[in-house]
DNA sequence: AGAATCCTGATTGACGTACCTCAAAAACTC
DNA sequence: GAGTTTTTGAGGTACGTCAATCAGGATTCT
């Protein structure tokens, strides 16, 4: 009725349960001869694993952290809330996540916080500094294993990176920005911090397409808002003032700055943002914001996850395990 | 550890397991009184049964057939590679799938395919007719549950549907089309078969946006190229003798054609297409395709899977379970 | 030769649910 | 109050896998 079991394979390949458990299990302590002859038997059996039992029966705990910067608006409030959700589904999968909010910006307390850390691997999303490198190779040497989310930490030496390629999001948000204007006019970039590694690359990519294929277009010097909503709406404001702008890119956070001084302005500049929040998603509708550039925040925690589940297990995670695909939504296809 | 079992709901109904078990499978033989208490106790300790734990335990394998057109290039070649794969990991989990190819618009293929099967569900990839909304009636009679893939068959009765929302899907192209071409211009449309249901909606979808709100544009009338690249091409063809063309919506299959067409045009007309492919994708880098608006074959796949599973549980499944999200490509984020 | 190490077998107890039996208790009937 | 029926309890086995232990045999080293 169902397919063959476990004592199928020790059967035909003339060896105990124990042995065929050691196999597929890869536990070591079988002779190269027998893991052959069972491997064999796998394949003429056609033995698979039934994962429900495999689950059932497997007792083993992940323990596992996420440290990320509290808020309670914009992307961190949406990333809480998705953590949150599957915190309930990942217990029955014998997850056990723990969320550790920190304050963003705040170096000190984003060091403090990794090292109060015990769990078996840590998702870390947080800007870029030494102070931090360090305390990543901290936990490794540990045995910690630690993934960078959303933005990647280059140079702590993480096991991976689980998050959207930001050079592509930001080259992606100038082929439209270059369409959509039609190739001529000012356009405005506000970063919230450079020192956050997705906001560098997004800029970074951004600028080389709009130089490359979008030559009509004049890009004013990169702006910082700090993700503050009144930081974001000042400078709109300013810039406005002495010069017409065609086009606005939103690298961070603060759209609720933006969608205020953007309203304000005739003609409307073309807007491209990222982060589909409820902010953006209303501001889509109205029409105040063009274009927004999401990565799905939910499909981001299961990856990281599962990279982390592997990681945890030494098994090297599939290579694109860590590659969030980026979602473009216009008015027309908000979800 | 995990969530609350059987004997949590026991313990806190005052009544032994097997009266729990009776009430859960309602095997009869309870008192009143006594169900409402174990009901009662199910929503206190928030119970749910381990679907994992039962089918192992009732043995239970789920045998599901997809039923959809054969091919071997494009978008069904996608989808039946996806479904292969699939099948691999499904096997894991206990879930049969047999895939059953049809001969693509052969009605009376895809009848006698469909009065083949012999399995709990099935999903079908099929155009509009009263020949397989019957058949599909006797399916469900027969205690068969049915599920519409990519394509909806609303007059059939189908338990669900599983595939994007395809007047968003003609929305969106229009939204990027009146942008990108500024307007104005004439638009040609090519669906491959009105009878199609994601043709029709599609295309009812663009026309309503470009009338509504980018109404500079010419809609040429619509043209049906049977998802043959010949036949487009002949139509791109045709059409840019007698007008000039500023853009083109490509509906459904046969993208090498239009390559072929719209790569000879000068000046090429934006165009915008469905489904991202081995052509649209080359097509896509090399500048002739302006965006492929595409839905993610694996999402589907795994989608219908969850549904059909739900449908043969008894389990009503989530409201938004069976509808794919909608991914926008342009050049600079293919992936 | 004896000791240490390695390989393998045999066995056992979870995991959460389904399904079955047997007997005791409670609720009816007349 | 004796007999009948209905309701409930107690207990077990099975599903397929994981994980662990213990013991015996083979191999290698000294």
């Amino acid at each position: 009725m169902s397919g063959p079991t476990v004592r199928d394979v020790a059967e035909v390949a003339q060896v105990s349960l124990a042995t065929v458990d050691r196999v597929l299990n890869n536990r070591g302590g079988v002779s190269a001869k027998v893991v052959d002859r069972v491997k064999a038997a796998v394949v003429q059996t056609g033995y698979v694993r039934n994962l429900a039992a495999a689950n059932l029966s497997r007792r083993r705990i992940y323990r596992f952290c996420f440290v990320v910067p509290s808020g309670d608006t914009g992307f961190v409030a949406l990333l809480h809330a998705a953590l949150a959700q599957e915190q309930q589904r990942l217990r029955e999968e014998q997850v056990h996540v723990q969320i550790v909010p920190t304050r963003a910006f705040d170096v000190q307390d984003q060091v403090a916080a990794l090292r109060k850390l015990d769990c078996d691997a840590v998702a870390v999303m947080a800007s870029e500094a030494p102070e931090i490198n360090e305390e990543i190779a901290a936990l490794q040497a540990a045995g910690v294993r630690v993934v960078s989310l959303v933005a990647d930490l280059p140079g702590s030496g993480r096991d991976a990176y689980v998050g959207p390629d930001n050079v592509v999001a930001g080259r992606t948000a100038a082929e439209f920005m270059g369409r959509f204007i039609k190739d001529t006019g000012n356009v405005l970039m506000i970063a919230g911090s450079l020192a956050a590694r997705d906001h560098s690359e997004r800029l970074l990519g951004f600028q080389m397409v709009m130089q490359e294929r979008f030559g009509g277009c004049t890009l004013l010097p990169a702006a910082q808002g700090a993700d503050d909503a009144a930081r974001v709406e000042q400078i709109v404001v300013d810039t406005a003032r002495t010069q017409p702008l065609a086009g606005i890119y939103a690298i961070g956070a603060g759209n609720r700055g933006l969608v205020r001084a953007v309203g304000t302005l005739d003609p409307k500049p073309t807007t491209i943002v990222h982060e589909l929040t409820q902010t953006s998603r209303e501001a889509l509708r109205t029409g105040i914001f063009d274009l927004v550039i999401d990565q799905d925040i939910r499909a981001g925690v299961i990856a990281a996850v599962g990279v982390m589940r592997d990681l945890t297990e030494a098994t090297t995670p599939p290579a694109d395990a860590g590659r969030i695909k980026l979602n473009i939504y216009s008015r027309e296809n908000i979800q």
